[in-house]
DNA sequence: GCGGACTGCTTACCT
DNA sequence: ACAGGTAAGCAGTCCGCG
């Protein structure tokens, strides 16, 4: 592949074929495009150049399935409606015979008709005859009250005929439109174009060449592995478009600050909006209120500021200027912005075919008709994108800690009541947020955009959909998906439970449903010249190579039961691969053998380097769940078994490994669920280790990190490395966690600084000296009192778990802290972080904001550092006490 | 009536 | 609405103690 080529293919994704080319190649005269940006006229022409597929919905007047094309070229989105007749379904095990008995069925009004079709039951291993009931609307399949026929038919139908046969019903959960996603095949995320008011994938010449190179990579595979592959890649090689999109902010003024307005009664005025647009335009529309100053500061010259002197002209104004973007962000519009502004715009009396934008309110939803909103409170709320795509960076999920995390540009802080701020001071915070919220999407080159468009195409989901949804229905999707192509009956949770049963294994931790990972104990002390190995992503390997699933585990053949998963009964299947085995392991050897490489290739130039590294953090994303979701009872394929299963081979795995490492005399000094920590390891050593584990696990061993020494106490999850190049890392230890005092974390990362610097054991008499100056220091100025001027470096932060009153069994410290604040008028939820100092008298805590100097109860937080760094004392053979000068004896006293 | 041993609850973390 | 395993601190309970 030459630069060229990736150039072309980054730069100008120009599509070249399609793959249904009815039409002759002679120059077709294209219809010019609308360029007015306004979304009242966006029902796609006849003809439409190359778009992206970025949503769908149902369209309740039409009748039918509708999918939003947004053209990169107009910066535009256009509705195409289906025009294949495609309906809604669902699927019984009663032939239409039965089915015609139960006349509540045949009279419903949405009732269409009856039709046999085979399918494959992939739970008993067999082709069946099964009949689909097609319905005039989606919501006469199902909805969320009952009388609706998917359960009109087990309800009537044992009445008719007895109880000898059992009634079933499958599918009849499925959103129309992913049904329809599915039963065309089609692609969310990728490019479409419309000719003859017909919908058609457009194929792209620099992707395809792409995928016969990594064809070549994975030409070793099955044949039905590299399918799977060459399915996944023909998505994900294919660029990102730019995303013309808006941020949008309101302001409301309420006379209680330190109250939200309730967007359910949209009660008080908006009084400022900020519309910070990605074609660089600023606005701020501010509304003309009685006594209020303009002020002395000024905003940026770049910014339009906009004031009206009514209320309803600022929000015709406001959907006025949504309507003029295809993308609309916001942080937390669903349950704010959006309901307010709706119901404000209601209670104004504006009436509804004067606003230009149409929202659509779910139940925790705001849609709007003709663009595509995402709130990004939602997508960073996601504890898998919050972990594995940002690595812990943001903890609290407010736009203020989110923008200072990635950002690093923080929210403005109030000094006065947002109802008494001057015009400008009003106009700067709120466009601040507006900033903010656009910059989350812009940053490291349009990161989340990308991110969520590649999530989108591998989940087959709307990007509304996949933005808020969590990692369990991106993976049920894709999984729904295959079965729909394969023609493999969905089954109902219930019968994958009864047919596969539950766990077997005892877990560790009461309450919980099986066994899981081992975690080896710790050899505790100061490891010089430690090599840490780890199987490349352990679970999703285990599943492929394994041929894990729900229709694998325990299958209904007398010739499999032999092939057995150590320490459990269960047994898989040795004739037919699992679904779930195929897409995940795909999935997996994708992101390791070509995406994640890639993503770190220099030679690759920078942009190329940029969508694959993309792509291998929404992979990460997605396998680092794939697992967990077989083993959580809220996930539609849900099989206890195949959980249990996976995390068996996994602990045979580690513990075969650490068998062999041994025999080959390798010290093993720690090990925890797929890694094992080399003490003083040769090459050949690690070369024989890795080859053994490919030939006899079937798995890639390789080494992930080498430290130059490592320390370790007697605990598990908890120790320090330091790298070669002097970078600590600090794992699992109090001194690093969120919650202490900065006054305590201080001390322990003055520590860390020392230890960086430590080469040999040599070198470590004279820091040990250094680290106890630390200590002392610590403590002496602690029993001086010396923190500042208010206890702020003292104060525990801990997050409210749930809401105040449902801590019923006990009330923990940041409770009764956060009770105290409650009844001084503080509103606090779940989520909240609380602020409290340990003082002297009852109930020893306080919360931050009402303690002071002279209550602090000094020895609480000796004892605090104490065990703080009692975790890396303990293996440098130093003692606290002894380093604070306790004799033996005074310890005792 | 009090304190130590114990269990359970809660949060933060690791993989 | 992915999973289980570990550490730590505190709340609450039980039991023994003339």
């Amino acid at each position: 592949m030459t630069e060229r080529l990736l150039d072309d293919f980054f730069t100008t994704p120009k599509p070249v074929k399609t793959k249904q080319t009815e039409s002759s190649s002679s120059p077709k005269k294209k219809e010019p495009l609308e360029t007015r940006h306004a979304a009242f006229q966006s029902v796609a022409p006849k003809e439409l150049p190359t778009s992206y597929f970025v949503s769908a919905t149902y369209d309740g007047r039409k009748a039918s399935a509708c999918i939003k094309l947004y053209e990169p070229e107009s910066q535009k989105i256009y509705f195409w409606y289906d025009t294949t007749g495609h309906k809604p379904y669902c699927l019984t095990n009663l032939p239409p015979s039965e089915l015609k008995k139960i006349s509540r069925l045949t009279s419903h009004p949405g009732f269409d008709h009856f039709e046999p079709v085979e399918k494959y039951d992939p739970l008993f291993d067999r082709q069946i005859t099964i009949t689909k009931i097609v319905a005039k609307d989606p919501s006469s399949i199902g909805g969320p009250f009952r009388g609706h026929i998917r359960d009109i038919i087990p309800d009537e139908y044992p009445k008719i005929a007895g109880l000898e046969q059992e009634v079933k019903v499958w599918e009849a959960a499925i959103k129309y439109y992913q049904s329809y996603i599915y039963d065309r095949d089609l692609a969310p995320g990728m490019i479409y174009k419309i000719e003859n008011n017909k919908l058609i994938r457009v194929k792209h010449e620099p992707s395809e060449k792409m995928i016969r190179k990594i064809h070549k990579i994975f030409q070793d595979e099955p044949k039905e592995s590299q399918q799977y592959i060459e399915r996944w890649a023909r998505l994900l090689e294919y660029p990102a478009p730019k995303f013309r999109r808006l941020a949008l902010d309101i302001e409301v003024s309420s006379p209680i600050p330190t109250r939200v307005p309730d967007p359910a009664e949209a009660a008080y005025q908006v009084v400022c909006v900020s519309l910070i647009g990605s074609d660089g335009k600023k606005r701020v529309l501010l509304l003309k209120r009685e006594g209020i100053e303009e002020g002395d500061e000024k905003l940026p010259s770049d910014v339009s500021v906009e004031y009206f002197d009514s209320e309803k002209k600022l929000l015709l104004a406001i959907f006025e200027a949504i309507s003029e973007y295809p993308f609309v962000l916001t942080f937390n519009g669903d349950d704010f912005d959006f309901p307010y502004l709706t119901k404000r715009a209601q209670n104004l009396g504006l009436s509804i075919d004067k606003n230009p934008i149409e929202v659509r309110r779910g139940r925790r939803t705001c849609l709007l008709k003709n663009g595509v909103h995402i709130d990004l409170y939602k997508f960073f709320f996601n504890r898998s994108i919050q972990i594995y795509a940002f690595g812990r960076r943001y903890t609290d999920m407010t736009l203020g800690d989110v923008g200072k995390a990635l950002l690093g540009i923080t929210k403005l802080e109030l000094a006065k009541p947002l109802s008494e701020l001057t015009y400008t001071k009003l106009a700067r915070y709120c466009l601040r947020d507006s900033e903010i919220t656009l910059k989350l999407t812009t940053f490291d080159d349009d990161l989340v955009m990308k991110l969520i468009l590649a999530l989108t195409r591998i989940s087959s989901m709307p990007m509304e959909d996949v933005s808020r949804q969590g990692v369990s229905r991106w993976i049920r999707n894709f999984l729904h998906h295959e079965h729909r192509r394969q023609n493999t009956l969905i089954p109902n949770a219930e019968d994958i439970l009864a047919s596969k049963g539950a766990t077997v294994t005892k877990a560790v931790i009461k309450g919980k449903k099986y066994k899981g990972a081992i975690v080896v104990d710790p050899v505790p002390g100061v490891h010089f010249n430690v090599k840490v190995m780890d199987f490349a992503s352990l679970y999703p390997s285990i599943i492929k190579v394994h041929n894990l699933g729900y229709q694998s585990i325990r299958c209904p053949h007398k010739e499999c039961v032999d092939n057995k998963v150590p320490e459990t009964p269960h047994w898989i299947c040795t004739k037919r691969k699992a679904l779930e085995s195929l897409l995940i392991g795909s999935l997996r050897d994708l992101r390791v053998k070509w995406y994640k490489p890639r993503s770190k290739d220099k030679s690759l130039p920078r942009e190329v380097r940029s969508w694959y590294n993309v792509i291998q953090s929404a992979l990460k994303v997605i396998l680092n769940a794939s697992y967990g979701v077989f083993g959580a009872a809220t996930f539609d394929l849900y099989c206890p078994p195949v959980a249990e299963a996976t995390a068996a081979i996994g602990r045979h795995a580690i513990t075969e490994t650490i068998k062999k490492a041994q025999g080959l005399g390798i010290e093993i000094i720690y090990g925890d669920t797929d890694s094992i920590f080399l003490k003083g390891v040769s090459q050949d050593q690690i070369d024989a280790l890795v080859k053994w584990s490919e030939k006899e696990l079937g798995m890639r061993l390789e080494v992930d990190k080498v430290y130059r020494y490592a320390v370790f106490s007697s605990r598990k999850k908890n120790y320090l490395g330091v790298f070669l190049d002097g970078n600590v890392e600090v794992k699992g230890l109090t001194g690093k966690k969120r919650h202490i005092p900065l006054f305590i974390k201080k001390a322990f990362e003055q520590m860390e600084k020392r230890l960086s610097q430590v080469k040999s054991p040599a070198e470590f008499e004279e820091t040990k000296r250094e680290i106890k100056k630390i200590v002392r220091d610590r403590h002496s100025r602690l029993k001086r009192r010396e923190w500042g001027d208010r206890p702020d470096k003292l104060a525990f932060h801990v997050v409210l778990g749930k809401p105040i009153s449902h801590y019923k069994k006990t009330t923990p410290q940041h409770v009764k802290a956060a009770k105290e604040l409650k009844k001084r008028g503080y509103e606090l939820k779940a989520g909240d972080l609380i602020s409290f100092v340990k003082v002297m008298k009852e109930p020893h805590v306080k919360p931050l904001q009402l303690a002071s100097n002279s209550e602090i109860d000094v020895g609480k937080y000796v004892s605090y550092l104490q065990s703080t760094f009692d975790q890396v004392l303990d293996a440098l053979g130093l003692d606290f006490n002894e380093i604070i000068g306790l004799t033996k004896l005074e310890r005792f006293m």
